[in-house]
DNA sequence: CTGATACATTGATGACCGTCAATGAAGCAG
DNA sequence: CTGCTTCATTGACGGTCATCAATGTATCAG
């Protein structure tokens, strides 16, 4: 997984200072993870239910196993989703919370409403 | 250019509803207009001086003038620019601070900070 | 050990994307 | 009108991506 600087300022917003040349490459590579509208849902069905497994992904996205697989890997090399829990041949996935937060910070979003976000201890108790 | 329905609530964040699938191809459509080093970077030059034209981006990107025009068009057609203002042969572009507000909530953002964003108004003063 | 389940990986195929040279369109200077 | 500048569009080429069938890996039940 690509590590994606800190940014001190967003960078995407009104008023935003210049960004340097690595940044704007590992800012495009996690937007492009969720360039694809089956991962935007992975993400969604994701954040909806804490945690889920492959298995629970393939009827709500009308996808093959293979597909759902590879965009479950492309989330988490880019470092949005990471495994949570395998469990005998299961294997659960959650929410990176923190690098969806810097991808929202990056585009000029704030901290988050409270009441909306949960912790990641939370999202694990499962 | 397609438009994002406006969400509710943020779908990519911990706790998030469940999304429609229109909504995930149009988030996706715009995620994608940000998934390539060039385009973050276009998106971060016309934030940081309130608007720019066209040849003003061939230099510091480093690609040809016409790269530079498609680039520009897809940013257009996504929604995240728009043209500012054409003065003679040249044409000016800058940001749609709601386009980019809106995708920050999508992904769990809140507010942005005070003193960040400045309003559309004073970006057009130029 | 055998069969079944859940998942990841490989390989193949069709579609899409980023890039640039060449060309077109539109405005300005003289 | 002529030439110059700025920008958009077209066409072509190489690379990447989404998808699925087939296969491999690992775990569990019996």
């Amino acid at each position: 997984m690509k590590q994606l600087r800190v940014l001190e300022q967003p960078c995407c917003a009104p008023g935003a200072p210049p960004l340097a040349k690595g940044s704007a490459q590992a800012l495009a590579d996690r937007f492009k993870a969720l360039s694809d509208p089956a991962r935007v849902s992975i993400v969604n069905l994701i954040a909806g239910r804490s945690q889920l497994c492959t298995c629970q992904l393939t009827a709500p996205l009308g996808l093959s196993q293979p597909t759902v697989s590879h965009h479950l890997r492309v989330l988490r090399e880019a470092g949005l989703i990471e495994v949570a829990l395998k469990r005998g041949t299961m294997t659960f996935y959650r929410l990176v919370p923190e690098a969806m937060e810097q991808l929202a910070f990056a585009i000029g979003g704030g901290p988050a409403p409270a009441g909306v976000l949960v912790t990641r201890e939370r999202a694990a108790a499962w």
